[in-house]
DNA sequence: CTCCATTTGCGTACATGGTACCTGAATGGT
DNA sequence: ACCATTCAGGTACCATGTACGCAAATGGAG
């Protein structure tokens, strides 16, 4: 084989459809990425070894590199059956902000069921088919209003950034708990809790004080804090589009 | 000692400042996160290991753990240690997008020089001394703007989001090709160019299509190009500043 | 049916990582 | 001079990704 692994795995097939002679495939590319996010959705996603998928299947974890070349690109295929439970509409409906308020609930519905999702998307520059897909019904949404592509693009990014931080704020500490093995009240209290109260005791960051104690929103419920973040940013979309704002 | 790395790192003092018997330290927390933090500037976070860093330093790797609880806890030693690096005017000049503008800058040029910065700093929730001071700064830049703390919290989240991911995009391929092991123009041309180019072809997402044929800021100097997204993050918010918009 | 090139299954092995534990050396108060 | 205390760092353990190699399965060619 020329180059194996050379290039992304989006442009390497599985390899297992030709009808020459050799041994039946046992295994799937897909099985093999389910088994794993089921894995790092149950005991986060350093719990997803490659010997760990292998003997949740019954076999060895050498036979997973029959079907995928590096542990990395096991993470693009994971990301990418993850945004494939996103479900859309076909094209943009003409209200952009729905369609984006939809898009984002989605997301965030997709990054609360697989808590090691936003990581893993930021943490490298990836694009499967299926965030494609995704991404092109967030710049769909601006296609109605006369908007420069390179405006669009930001806005998109915009929002993008927003989802997945407010994302990474709700479940972050949840995670770190999880992952130095403190149950996620114990961390709060005796891990990170501590040193917050000392920093607000000690008065050297007045505005961060404020901003830890006088909150309003911070009582929200979760799904209302994230609404409330993502109408702002949509606020600050609408009053930059020209054609809303001054036509 | 009772819970040693129960508690925050920030909560530990180094505790070799006792004037009691024993052996001097030869060694402090400061000299290791600095080895650290050389090691990952020029090689990458993951080449900083424990047994690296204490060789470089003429140690066994052991030794560190006496000044250091965990690796995790170095990672935020690390982190603050470069955000140490980013000097500000004791407080907001009056002038906040001036003042905005050029935190933006500084974290940019830090977030270059330490390219492990930014992903660290987004894969946990970390809270060192030098990032409130960074954050206290940027709070400090809405004071005089009568704005509720609430809202200020979420102009300088929407800030910090586009800061962050504006240097992700700048240097996180860069960073992928390092981790691959591939020089960055092979990377570019032989394992992400194809693939995309193939997506490109077939024409299935027409808006990401234009978004990478038709865009003018994507030939800017990166300069240029943070300069640009950073203004429009900052007309966006003045967009949404009463006491700008409506008084 | 028999052979054989081809492909998969997977055990073995290696390099590398974090870090628990232990021994010995250094140090300052009594 | 003794000794509790603290640090240096070697050894060891376990987990990880994955290179390599061989046996088993498979379907076409003769």
């Amino acid at each position: 084989m020329a180059d194996e692994g050379a290039t992304s795995i989006w442009m390497q097939p599985e390899g297992h459809e030709r009808s020459g002679p050799g041994r039946r495939p046992g295994y799937s590319r897909e099985q093999i990425t389910r088994t794993a996010v089921r894995i790092a959705d149950a005991e986060g996603v350093e719990a997803a070894t490659m010997r760990r998928i292998a003997g949740e299947l019954g076999t060895g974890a050498m036979s997973l590199y029959r079907y995928v070349p590096r542990r990395d690109d096991l993470f693009d295929l994971m990301i990418d059956l993850a945004m494939s439970g996103i479900e859309l509409p076909d094209g943009p409906s003409g209200d952009w902000r729905g369609d984006l308020t939809l898009l984002g609930r989605r997301i965030r519905a997709v990054g609360l069921r697989h808590p090691w999702l936003i990581a893993l998307l930021t943490s490298r520059p990836t694009l499967g088919p299926s965030l494609l897909r995704v991404h092109e019904f967030a710049l769909g949404a601006f296609s109605g209003t006369g908007l420069d592509i390179d405006d669009i693009t930001g806005f998109v990014g915009m929002l993008n950034d927003y989802v997945h931080s407010a994302i990474r704020r709700e479940i972050g500490w949840l995670e770190e708990a999880r992952r130095t093995g403190l149950d996620p009240e114990r961390w709060k209290r005796d891990y990170m809790g501590p040193y917050v109260r000392q920093v607000v005791e000690s008065g050297a960051f007045p505005l961060f004080n404020r901003s830890v104690l006088d909150s309003r929103t911070a009582h929200l419920a979760p799904e209302e804090r994230f609404r409330h973040g993502l109408d702002r940013i949509l606020d600050a979309i609408a009053a930059l589009i020209p054609s809303l704002c001054s036509p």
